[in-house]
DNA sequence: CTAAAAAGTTAGCCATATCTAATTCTGCGT
DNA sequence: ACGCAGAATTAGATATGGCTAACTTTTTAG
């Protein structure tokens, strides 16, 4: 019986990637592209899958993940960003390396590490772009708000989540201050999906359409819940407790 | 040209390993024993390497590192142990679980994160178990320091170094708190290879000669340099610098 | 409704890294 | 000096994953 390689691994997360956000049904050709590979690879690792029962597929049908398969996947988005937040938090790597740097180290996780990871940043929730950590059950929160293009001139907004899918805009945004927990006030927005002129910090920027709906706002009435813990690199780490002997 | 894929790091690693221990030329067999795997793997992928000039070989020959060889096997026993001290350190790993974690982590690390690993460890020169990390020029600083089943009776020492080859004796080590750092004296020494009697931090303990030989110490006059730096896990980390924008 | 375009699949090949079984060296002991 | 045991190599097979080229099915547009 096959085992769970790390080329399964990437199949399934793109897979739940791709479902998550388009539709329950994915198609060879997302998936090709999503990995960067050829579709004869896809329906053939494809065809594996269905043998190992992580997900469902018929011939020019698409795929879905059946329960087995989304816990795998689940797993490994957990990982990957239970990574980024520490390189984030712990390490100081930059966001728009923090990725990359994680999609090697989320094949790299064993359960011990991931207690002990979990442990030290305090049960997160969330990675530093914003995005939900499912839970070790699998459990995953919604990304609530909307995004930064749809809001209207005047309204006050915080940061919720910024896309990572390009790391060049990603940079961007960040060099803007546009990152998760950022307020926010859009002071113009011009009309048919036209660009936004919006305050960060004390700073006035223009930010183009395309650009402004990688960004997911929620709203700011005067003082925010601030239990969503703000997000920054640099706040003390505590180590984990040195053990002594363990069973 | 073949590319240095991780099988390609793990054979370089463990023939580095084996000549650093036993002699400048190493056999095949000694090479499948460390790798676990069998002779006519070793021989093929021997043969392999030659062509990528990262070792000397001949038929029949036992094989030696190149230049560019140990270069890159001395690139993953850094690796290796930047990330042993990491985990022993910052997250609390115990000690006889980081190699293994390391084994892992040792393939997947950029430059960008070693940098900032060895600046968050403030360039450090030992991982936890007493070896030294190799410099990123490929500087090895020797293991100084005899074995402890060496030492004569009521004699005091410092632990230098504690072998990781056996994770079933390490861990029973570090539970008698035999490890780096640890100032221990030799309270009897059995004739003929026998077992020691030690003293560590206020117990007393009896270690048979063959795990004695595991242990190197230095010694110790009343008080030692502390210039190594005591080895601990939970010392307070120190994050990286958060850094804005960067070129 | 049908033909062309797009998407997906099959066929066949390559590279990597492993293994077992069979064969060939090497070097040691008598 | 010679045979033999042990080490190493060759031969040949397997598993994984990826690719291109050619073919088939589905979808779409006129």
């Amino acid at each position: 019986m096959p085992s769970v390689t790390q080329a399964v691994e990437d199949y399934l997360k793109a897979i739940w990637r791709l479902s998550h956000e388009g539709g329950e049904r994915v198609s060879v050709g997302d998936i090709a592209s999503e990995l960067k590979v050829s579709a004869p690879s896809v329906t053939s690792m494809v065809r594996k899958l269905k043998t190992m029962r992580l997900l469902n597929y018929e011939r020019y049908g698409g795929v879905t993940l059946t329960p087995r398969g989304r816990k795998i996947a689940l797993e490994i988005v957990r990982h990957h960003r239970l990574w980024e937040l520490y390189l984030y938090m712990r390490l100081g790597v930059p966001l728009e390396l923090v990725d990359g740097e994680a999609e090697r180290l989320e094949h790299v996780l064993s359960d011990d590490m991931e207690e002990l990871l979990t442990r030290n940043l305090g049960d997160p929730t969330h990675d530093p772009h914003g995005d939900p950590i499912p839970s070790k059950t699998g459990a995953l929160a919604p990304v609530e708000g909307i995004a930064l293009g749809q809001l209207e001139t005047g309204t006050h907004a915080i940061v919720a989540r910024v896309s990572d899918r390009n790391p060049e805009k990603l940079r961007y945004l960040v060099s803007l201050g546009l990152l998760p927990g950022a307020r926010i006030e859009v002071e113009e927005k011009a009309p048919f999906r036209g660009p936004l002129t919006v305050r960060i910090g004390g700073r006035r920027h223009v930010v183009g359409a395309d650009l402004a709906n990688l960004v997911i706002v929620r709203g700011a009435p005067a003082a925010s819940r601030s239990k969503g813990a703000r997000l920054g690199p640099g706040v003390p780490p505590r180590s984990g407790k040195p053990r002594g002997k363990r069973r």
